[in-house]
DNA sequence: CCTACCGATCGGTAGG
DNA sequence: CCTACCGATCGGTAGG
């Protein structure tokens, strides 16, 4: 931790230009964004910014590999100790709308809307990557797709409950009235049968009985 | 109509050059697509495409403002019959994805894109059709919203609904196993009770009353 | 990491 | 609607 090592301070700048860059290709895309609004931004001169990558395009895919990959964390945990059915559905819900909301809502932002200003070398590593998140959802909807009343098309339902939640990165905005956690509760109240949602007024038995064999 | 006619003519070309550049706009992103790019695609100088719009922004805004207002059209044609509140919502669901997968993708697709890149003033024009557009949904909406058994926060659901249905355009391809109206009509049948829903196999008494009480 | 710069390309224009 | 062109800006580089 020495002030004058030149390895943290080098890895320092370069994840400042990293976290910089997702926010600025996030509010104004990547190809409005110059290199001479980020290097500015980080206090830097715009030719200063090859020093610590090779092209813009670099910087981009740090961006994404980066959001990805610890997008793929914070499922993992979020999965983790899920054991019912329920569970793993809950899991989903809150691990997903956690990343795509709050921690890595620029690399999710950006992926959706520049991924092909990508070169195909670039666009590869970051399908790898993606794939790898999706995978984690799919195999916990398959396993749900075994229980009873489920609709028979698992695949359109799939389609169906990530574009729900997919598309809160367009009108979700952080600091409003329901942070993530709340919203992938109530989210959920709406596809499957309450336990103890937020923990308010109980349903009848009918009613559990009811949702329950109707969704999960 | 004749051949000879030069208003016809101007207005034939000036809509190939809107059309085309729909389609380009859609498929490489506003900014990434070059005057020139569109210029060669409708067999044009790149500066002759300043003798039928002001400026490239221009073209945009005519690309969104005609979709949208086509799109409205549409939503306006299958909300026209619908009576019962099954009905209404189906016809948002018809309506809608008829919109936003046939007729006029590529302007949801440009819009949701690339709207930041349009001037203030173009901003407004567009984003009150857009306005204009979804208040036709969300009236339909908060007419169902006095029925019994529908989430008692209708504007949640609403996102959520429509969050499904617009998120298709990411995944939907024409010409693939489901045309727009199939796909509705499964989506449909996952939110509320089947009523002859592709007359496959009819629902019990017990599964039609509960689904009924539970989502419609 | 800065200074100084470059070739390429962009949207758009003048004049016919 | 074409020819010929321009000023601005872009991502990126050489040399230190």
């Amino acid at each position: 931790m020495q002030e004058h090592s030149k390895t943290p301070r080098l890895a320092n700048r370069r994840e400042l230009i990293i976290k910089t860059a997702a926010r600025l290709f996030r509010e104004k895309g990547f190809e409005a964004t110059t290199v001479r609004e980020l290097a500015n931004a980080v206090h830097l001169q715009s030719g200063s910014l090859f020093f610590h990558f090779e092209s813009k395009e670099e910087i981009l895919l740090a961006v994404l590999e980066g959001g990805l990959l610890r997008a793929v964390a914070i499922l993992n945990r979020s999965l983790h100790k899920a054991r019912t059915p329920r569970e793993k559905l809950a899991a989903i819900f809150h691990g997903h709308l956690k990343a795509i909301l709050e921690e890595e809502r620029d690399a999710f932002t950006i992926i959706l809307r520049d991924w092909r200003t990508l070169s195909p070398r670039s666009r590869k590593a970051v399908i790898a990557l993606r794939d790898k998140y999706e995978e984690h959802i799919d195999r916990v909807l398959r396993e749900i797709a075994h229980e009873p009343f489920i609709p028979k098309d698992i695949r359109l339902f799939r389609l169906f409950l990530l574009g729900a939640l997919n598309w809160t990165v367009q009108w979700y905005r952080p600091g409003g009235a329901l942070t993530a956690d709340q919203l992938a509760e109530r989210f959920l109240s709406m596809v499957v049968a309450d336990k103890d949602v937020a923990g308010k007024q109980r349903p009848t038995a009918k009613q559990t009985r009811v949702r329950a064999a109707l969704r999960l």
